[in-house]
DNA sequence: CGGGATCCTTGAAGATACTG
DNA sequence: CAGTATCTTCAAGGATCCCG
C-alpha cells in the first residue's frame, strides 16, 4: 500500500460528496442566483424558470440542510419565506464560479468532442 | 427584462452541464486518478474500488466522448487499455481541484450544519 | 404564497453472466 | 484483460392536487 493513496481516495469521496450535492440539477443555478442577494420562493421560481416547485423546495432544503442558505419566514399573509446564502454558501460561490468559468470557457471544446466522439462511433 | 439576466441563466445551463458530468458519482475519482499518468482499466477498477466494471466503462466511455480522455488499444493477448487525460482534461483537474480543495476544507462544517439540521426537524 | 402529499415516469447504478 | 449484454433495483425528477 502506497503511502499517501488512503488520504488520496478519502479526499476523493469528500470531493465526490460535495460534488454530488452541487452537481445536480439546479443547485447551482440557485446559488448563482442567490448570490446577488436574498430573494423569496417565487422569486427563484419565476427568474430560473423550468424547475418545478418540489424540485425548487428540495434544493433550498438540501442547502439549507448543509448550511449553504438560510430560511427566513414572515409571518405575513400571503406567507412570504426568503432564502439568503450563508457564509459557507458565499465561499462555496468562490470554486464553483472558478468551476464555471472554466465551462464557460471550454464548453465549446467540449461540444465539439462530442460531435468528432459521435459521428466517428456512429 | 433585465440585460444581462439572458446570459447569466444560459452560462449557468453551461456550468450545470459541466458538472452533472463531473458531478456523478464516479467522474471526479476517475479525473483524479487519472491525473497521476496514464492507467489501464483494470489498474483504475482495483485502484478505485467499488466501482464495477460497468460503470467504471460508462464513466470512461462519457469522458472519452467529451474529450477529456484519450483510449488507447494494444492489441496483445490479454489486451491492453491505457486511459490518459487529454489537454482538456489536465486543464479540467485545475477547477476541479480547487473545488476539491474547498470540499475537503470545509466538508466539517457541511456535516456540522447536517447534524444540527437533522436534530432541529427530526 | 409557499409549500406538503401523492403518483408516475425515467434513467442511473449495480449484479450477473458471457466473450474476443 | 477488457469489455458487452441483460436484468433488476432505486432514487431523481416531474405532474397534479390540496392546504394553512
Amino acid at each position: 500500500m502506497k503511502p499517501g493513496h488512503h488520504h488520496h481516495t478519502e479526499d476523493c469521496r469528500a470531493v465526490s460528496e460535495v460534488l454530488s450535492r452541487v452537481g445536480d440539477k439546479w443547485t447551482v443555478l440557485v446559488v448563482q442566483y442567490l448570490g446577488s442577494g436574498p430573494m423569496r420562493f417565487s422569486e427563484l421560481k419565476r427568474t430560473i424558470g423550468g424547475i418545478s416547485q418540489k424540485m425548487l423546495t428540495t434544493t433550498l432544503r438540501g442547502l439549507e440542510r448543509d448550511g449553504f442558505v438560510t430560511r427566513t419566514v414572515f409571518p405575513t399573509i400571503p406567507p412570504r419565506v426568503d432564502y439568503q446564502l450563508t457564509e459557507l454558501g458565499q465561499e462555496l460561490l468562490t470554486p464553483v464560479t472558478a468551476l464555471g468559468e472554466w465551462a464557460r470557457m471550454n464548453i465549446l471544446r467540449i461540444r465539439e468532442a462530442r460531435e468528432r466522439f459521435d459521428e466517428t462511433v456512429v
